[in-house]
Formats: structure tokens, C-alpha cells, sequence
RNA sequence: UGGGGAAUAGUGCAAUGGUAGCACGCCUGACUCUGGAUCAGGUAGUCUAGGUUCGAAUCCUAGUUCCCCAGCCA
């Protein structure tokens, strides 16, 4: 599925802007013709699909160039960042379908350098040791239109900001009360050049290092040295990190070693949904959803909780492309995407979702036959199964009507349909309860139609699905949809809120569907298509006798095309 | 004293001075034991205004719109 070996010198069938210069690079023998990069997770949550494109693009521009993908933790803030996110994430990344082998690396396996380094630039006059509170640093910064102040201990001496920096490390001063900045230029009008801070003094226990810093770098002092410790020859990351090259590239340049070259790329958004950690968090925290694996979010292990399989996310990644314009994808690429998968791997079942009985009043009571059905279509290898039949069956609610409206071809009295895999059955009428609810269809069959086919050569119009009424399993089913109304959840009119953008009906949960035997014991996940519905996935609440399945998207469907037009 | 980016069918991505193309979507039709799949066809675009050139999406000038940046977050 779209997947290419690996072929040195990049593959033909991509062409982005990125491949294009990490290509031209090869060709010039840059770094001796290397390609190496990254993928740098913040171990402080589950990762989505947009997440999903940055890996790609990581490893899969390594696999195409024949290089290597290091998989490295940014644990540069041990007051956000947990072991529960680096186990997760990892498992989410292998899930996808790429490896790291053991090239798993942390920002912290670097802190021993990164400090020596600092003293570095220390002793350059490169650095110095801020005594200014964070409020105070924020209000000399300046503005976007003003140049910011010198701080007033800017030109300390590198001997005494050598002791007063290994005494913020020896942790001799309050959280808060000191700072490492780089000595670059408060005027610059890229703000992040104005004596960014490279350490600042927390005492907090991290994951991994424990207690033993007491001060952390930060993300512009500690990105580009782990990239160039481990030999990143290109820093691929996303559209926002564009300000921060300048100060990536000073870091390196005053250091003089290995400069990889960072590339940035827009990052993914899709319709109807949320792409961010924040929003993310307050859906679940709020309780909009069940959980980071509601199969409603896009995270990863939502999306593998809904069926989505790592095949047609990678696909996705790859048909999507790779640019630096702010977009937002048609939520219906990632859908057809899953569909073109599902359809060639799904095997087919039949299941009633919305049961209502039918009854063939000419076939013999208490009689069962089984039926050859069709595993897949798509795929012979996938063979056949028996299928009970019955003179009770269940049909879905939809497939009958008292009165047909035009071009609907299903179940009315008077026409004739064909039972997949079974007989031409026609309507005689249906039974209602006092309510007026439809409680049966009747119905006759012909006898010579078994398998499905009418020796005379008559042909219908519609094929239904069905499940024998005695031999059915009943089944919980989940139905999902967009979990939110709009495009963009994030526009508004004015004074309404995001969230007032949620679909009500983004669940629905139907706890009497009828399905057929065979679907009994199907351990989870496990992705089949309930013929005529959609593709579905077994949910981890699914117990023995009593499956749980989760719709992971719906077939296409030109009827309910043809009534959203009719304006229903 | 502001700086850095981006603008191509409805959406996403190509075209690297030489016929604006692909995918999704949408619309037709064919076929079909899934109103699925498949097949065939159609729909629709270079932000604006100038300029250079035989020729401009591409180069130049001016403008417009959108995104990012004032964390001791990443």
C-alpha cells in the first residue's frame, strides 16, 4: 500500500520541497552523502494524527534515502513531561509501523554536554547568568515594535557568571530567582534572539535524570546540540519553529560543531476535528469524550480504537503531501483512504442494525439451511463461510416501507428482492402494534431462487442483508460520526464558544443489533464490513456471546445521497 | 523597530520560463448478488495591478489577504 522500499537517492513517486533539498544535498556529498533525522516527541501526552504526518515524513524520508530516524524524547521540562507518555508514544509509533531500532534517544541522556557546553559560551562572553525575575525579563524584552533593554547584569564577568551558574546547578538558589541567557542582541527584531534563556533553575524530580538537575535547559538551548550530538543532518519540524532557526543556527555556529540543517513544514489540519493537545485535553477533562482513545479523537489510539488501520494512516501521510502552506485537509481523503484499505482486507458480514422481523410465510417451519457467503469480494482468497437461513429473519427498519417513494428499490408490498446469498423473497404486507409501529414484514420466497439466482434469468433491483432470527447474536454496535457540526470547530459566531461546535449525535449507540452467528468470538481488534453499512472494528468492551463493535466509517452511499438532496 | 512565512479548481498537492496536471469532493453514465467496489465521462483554478519576455503560476515592482513570534512551554 504505497509503502516503496527503501531506494537510495529517494523515491520517484514523491517530490517534495524537503526530499528535493535533503536529494540535492546527497548529490553535493553533503555530511558525506548521510541522511539522518528525527522525530523529537515532548513526552507529555498521546499523539494524533498530525503527529502521525511528522513521523512520516521522519522516518520515511530516511527509509527513501536509506538513512536512519532517531526516536528522541524532549525531556526538557520535568514539570510537564511523564513516563506514561514516553511508553504510550512509543507503542503509538511502533503501532504506525516504524522503528527506531535502538536508537532511542532523550534530551537528557545530553544534559551532562549541554552543561559543559554552557560554560562554554560562559567563558566565550557568549552567556551570562540573569539575576532578573520572570516578570522582569518579560517586561525588558520589549515589544514586537520595540527593541527590548540589556539586562543590568549582561556584562558580568565570565568568572563570576561561571561560579554564579555552577551554584544555580549545585542549587544553591530559589526556583526562579536566576537564569542562564545567551548575550545576543535585545534590539533584534526576531524576538527570540533577544538573550533568550538557555537554563532555568527547577527543582523538580524528572523521569529520568530524577533529582539530580536542579536546572533544566530549554528547548532553543537543547534542540539543535542533541540534533547535532546524534549527527541529524536534516532538523525537520514544523512551520512555528521557522523564528527559532536564527537561534538555532547561532547556538551551533558559536559552538563550531556538527550543524544539521532544520526544515520546516506546515503542520496538519483536518475538517471536523480538533488538532491540538490543549483541545484535546479539555475534551477528554470535561468528560465530551470517554477517554485519549475515544474513537471520536484523532489521536492515535483513538483512531486505532475506531479501525482505522496504521496502513491507511501511512497512506494518508503519504497522499496528503508535504508543504509550508497552512491547510486544512477534507476530513473525506482520510475517509476514502480507509475505505480503499478496509475494502481489499475487510472481510464482509452480514448484521442488523436496526432489526425488524421478516417472515417467509411459505417456507417450512422450523427448518434451517446454510448458505454459502462470500468471505470478500475483493479478495478469493479470503473463501467462503455458511450462513444460516431461516423462515424468521431479521431485515434493517430501513429496508422496507409501507409506501415505496421514487427509485427506492427495497422492500414495499408487491416487490420482489433478493436476500444476499439467499432467495428472491417478495413483500406481501407487514404487521403493525397498536401504535401503528411496524412489528413484521411478510413475505414469499421462490424456492428456485436458492443461492440467489432466478433460473428464468428475472432479475431485481436491490440485494438486502439479513441474519436468521433464531441463530442471530445480538450485538452492541457504536455508530460514529464528525464530533463536530462545523468544518472548523474553532469559527465561531461572535461570543459563542468551540465547543458549542459539538455534535450531539456523534455517538449513537444501538444495543439490539442483530449479527450473525459467526461473528460470536471475534477478539478485538478485529475489522470486518457489515455488508451495506460500513466498515466496523471490535471494540475491547466485547465480551463472549456479546460483541461490541465500533463503526470506523460508513460504505459510501448514493441512496442517502439522493435523500439528503430530496431534503429528506 | 518590527521580523519571519504563505498565497494554484470546493479541499489537498504538482507543474522549477514552454500545452496548468493528480487525488479527494461533486455531477453523469455503464456494470454489479453490497445503492459497496470497479469502469467511462464531466465539473472547476494560478490573490490583485503593472512590468520583463516570442512565451510568466514561475522572474521584477507595487499592493492585498492569511499564518507565526513578546513562556524561565515545546
Amino acid at each position: 500500500m504505497g509503502i516503496p522500499d527503501a531506494s537510495p537517492g529517494g523515491d520517484s513517486r514523491r517530490k517534495d520541497f524537503i526530499r528535493e533539498i535533503v536529494a540535492a544535498d546527497v548529490k553535493a556529498g553533503k555530511n558525506g552523502g548521510r541522511v539522518h533525522t528525527r522525530w523529537p516527541p515532548e513526552p507529555n501526552a498521546y499523539i494524533h494524527i498530525g503527529h502521525a504526518k511528522a513521523i512520516n515524513i521522519n522516518f520515511g524520508i530516511a527509509r527513501d534515502f536509506a538513512g536512519q530516524c532517531n526516536l528522541r524524547f524532549d525531556d526538557t521540562n520535568p514539570t510537564r513531561e511523564e513516563q506514561e507518555f514516553v511508553d504510550a508514544i512509543k507503542e503509538d509509533i511502533r503501532w504506525l509501523g516504524f522503528d527506531w531500532h535502538d536508537r532511542e534517544y532523550y534530551a537528557s541522556d545530553y544534559f551532562d554536554q549541554l552543561y559543559e557546553w554552557a560554560e562554554l559560551l560562559i567563558r566565550k562572553s557568549k552567556a551570562y547568568v540573569c539575576d532578573l525575575s520572570a516578570e522582569q525579563v518579560s517586561a525588558t524584552r520589549g515589544t514586537l515594535n520595540e527593541p527590548g533593554i540589556n539586562s543590568p547584569y549582561r556584562d558580568r564577568p565570565a568568572d563570576e557568571n561561571l561560579d554564579l551558574f555552577r551554584r544555580m546547578k549545585a542549587g544553591e538558589f530559589p526556583e526562579g530567582s536566576r537564569t542562564l541567557r545567551a548575550k545576543i542582541d535585545m534590539s533584534h527584531p526576531n524576538m527570540n534572539m533577544r538573550d533568550p534563556v538557555m537554563y532555568r533553575i527547577l527543582f523538580a524530580n524528572h523521569h529520568r535524570t530524577g533529582d539530580s538537575w536542579c536546572i533544566y535547559p530549554t528547548y532553543d538551548w537543547a534542540h539543535g546540540q542533541c540534533d547535532s550530538i546524534e549527527g541529524i543532518t536534516h532538523s525537520l519540524c514544523s512551520i512555528e519553529f521557522e523564528n527559532h532557526r536564527p537561534l538555532y543556527d547561532w547556538f551551533l555556529e558559536e559552538l563550531g560543531v556538527h550543524h544539521p540543517q532544520q526544515i520546516e513544514f506546515a503542520r496538519l489540519n483536518m475538517t471536523y476535528t480538533v488538532m491540538s493537545k490543549r483541545l484535546i485535553k479539555q475534551l477528554v477533562d470535561d468528560g465530551i469524550v470517554s477517554g485519549y482513545d475515544d474513537p471520536r479523537l484523532p489521536t492515535i489510539r483513538g483512531l486505532r480504537r475506531r479501525g482505522c488501520t496504521p496502513g491507511a494512516i501511512r497512506e494518508f501521510c503519504e497522499i496528503i503531501g508535504v508543504a509550508r502552506q497552512d491547510s486544512t485537509v477534507d476530513v473525506q481523503l482520510f475517509e476514502h483512504v480507509l475505505r480503499q484499505d478496509l475494502n481489499v482486507h475487510a472481510p464482509r458480514r452480514m448484521a442488523v442494525l436496526d432489526p425488524v422481523r421478516l417472515v417467509i410465510d411459505n417456507y417450512p417451519e422450523g427448518a434451517v439451511e446454510y448458505l454459502d457467503a462470500v468471505n470478500n469480494p475483493e479478495d478469493e482468497s479470503a473463501g467462503t463461510r455458511k450462513v444460516p437461513f431461516s423462515r424468521v429473519l431479521y431485515i434493517d427498519r430501513d429496508d422496507f416501507r409501507q409506501e415505496p417513494v421514487p427509485k427506492y428499490w427495497r422492500l414495499f408490498p408487491g416487490n420482489e428482492v433478493r436476500l444476499r446469498y439467499a432467495y428472491f423473497v417478495t413483500c406481501t404486507g407487514c404487521r403493525r402494534d397498536a401504535d401503528g409501529n411496524i412489528t413484521e414484514v411478510h413475505c414469499t420466497y421462490d424456492p428456485e431462487t436458492r443461492g440467489g439466482d432466478a433460473p428464468d434469468g428475472r432479475r431485481v433491483k436491490s440485494t438486502l442483508h439479513w441474519v436468521s432470527a433464531a441463530e442471530a447474536i445480538q450485538a452492541e454496535v457504536r455508530l460514529y460520526d464528525h464530533l463536530f457540526l462545523t468544518g472548523n470547530p474553532m469559527e465561531t459566531e461572535n461570543g459563542r464558544e468551540w465547543k458549542e461546535n459539538i455534535n450531539p449525535d456523534s455517538l449513537k449507540i444501538t444495543k439490539n443489533a442483530q449479527v450473525e452467528p459467526s461473528l460470536a468470538q471475534v477478539e478485538a481488534p478485529w475489522h470486518c464490513q457489515f455488508e451495506r453499512t460500513g466498515y466496523f472494528c471490535t471494540d475491547r468492551d466485547s465480551r463472549p456471546g456479546r460483541p461490541v463493535f465500533n463503526r470506523t466509517v460508513t460504505l459510501r452511499d448514493t441512496w442517502a445521497r439522493i435523500q439528503k438532496r430530496r431534503g429528506k
